[in-house]
DNA sequence: AACTACTTTATAATAGTTCTAAACTAAGTG
DNA sequence: CACTTAGTTTAGAACTATTATAAAGTAGTT
């Protein structure tokens, strides 16, 4: 890529450390996801429209599939699922819970939950990693 | 319906209770799914398939998706999600939590998990539920 | 500048699910 | 019982999220 100002250079060397070429599409999706202080929840849908809304020359469907899936291999981003047929992702890669409010999800930090009593894993298996969802309703009235 | 005999009865005053029409094809998806003694986790698609193929008379997809609808409308079942994008239901409808081990998901009971701490909820907003998934991965060798 | 492997794109294909509207049936009524 | 009707089933179309295809474009190398 010719045109690397600063601003882009951080994302540039994430994909390039990836093993992925840093195209004017994947710089700019990264910058999209990775340039925010908050934890992004997203699906693919919402990234491109999103991202789409404001530009003139659309990037595809296709790319921002592409792009998501490299991403997520790479480890730069977590899927998840909701109650919806529709794969949601998760800019924090560390193992964290979640608040799920109507569709809406806040990030719990993994410190906030501590077990008191956990159950072991079957024969022959490990466990993995253990997230916890907090559902949640509006306060009576 | 005229043929009802006593093997049947306990599913048709489920669903006549839940005030669903306790239709042939009902009664029998009712008995698949709930007479058993374990927890049936499974996707709609899988139901039909598995119940499809010992018939000759098909039950048409139209219904499966139907009558799975009606019958967690009715509280009989609860949805969740694995990561693909798929719904699954599950006939255990109690507050519990859930081994998943590539794909395939087994119960904890509710008491088997108890907390240390948990965060309050948001303002204006209370608890709902919570629930845990254990991911489970194989032992090293 | 020329080359090549990787990437993007438009488009088609697929999978799970929901919708539609016509045929069927459970259950009440006389 | 007929008769009626509201609820149900069904085949098939439609829809949505996602993946596959293969041609055109581009980043990085020489
Ligand atoms: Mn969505
Ligand atoms: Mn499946
Ligand atoms: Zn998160
Ligand atoms: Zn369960």
């Amino acid at each position: 890529m010719e045109k690397m100002n600063n601003k882009n250079k951080i994302f540039i060397d994430k994909l390039r450390s990836s093993g992925l070429r840093p195209t004017k599409q994947r710089v700019e999706i990264s910058k999209f996801l990775f340039n925010r202080k908050k934890t992004f929840h997203f699906t693919v849908e919402e990234l491109k429209n999103s991202m789409n809304l404001k530009r003139s020359k659309k990037i595809s469907t296709a790319t921002f599939y592409n792009t998501v899936h490299a991403l997520k291999s790479a480890g730069h981003l977590k899927e998840f699922s909701l109650e919806n047929n529709t794969s949601y992702y998760d800019t924090n890669i560390t193992s964290h819970h979640h608040f799920f409010d109507n569709g809406k999800v806040i990030d719990i930090k993994s410190d906030k939950i501590t077990f008191h009593k956990l159950p072991d894993a079957p024969k022959g298996k490990k466990i993995k990693n253990v997230e916890v969802v907090i559902r949640l309703e509006n306060n009576n009235q």
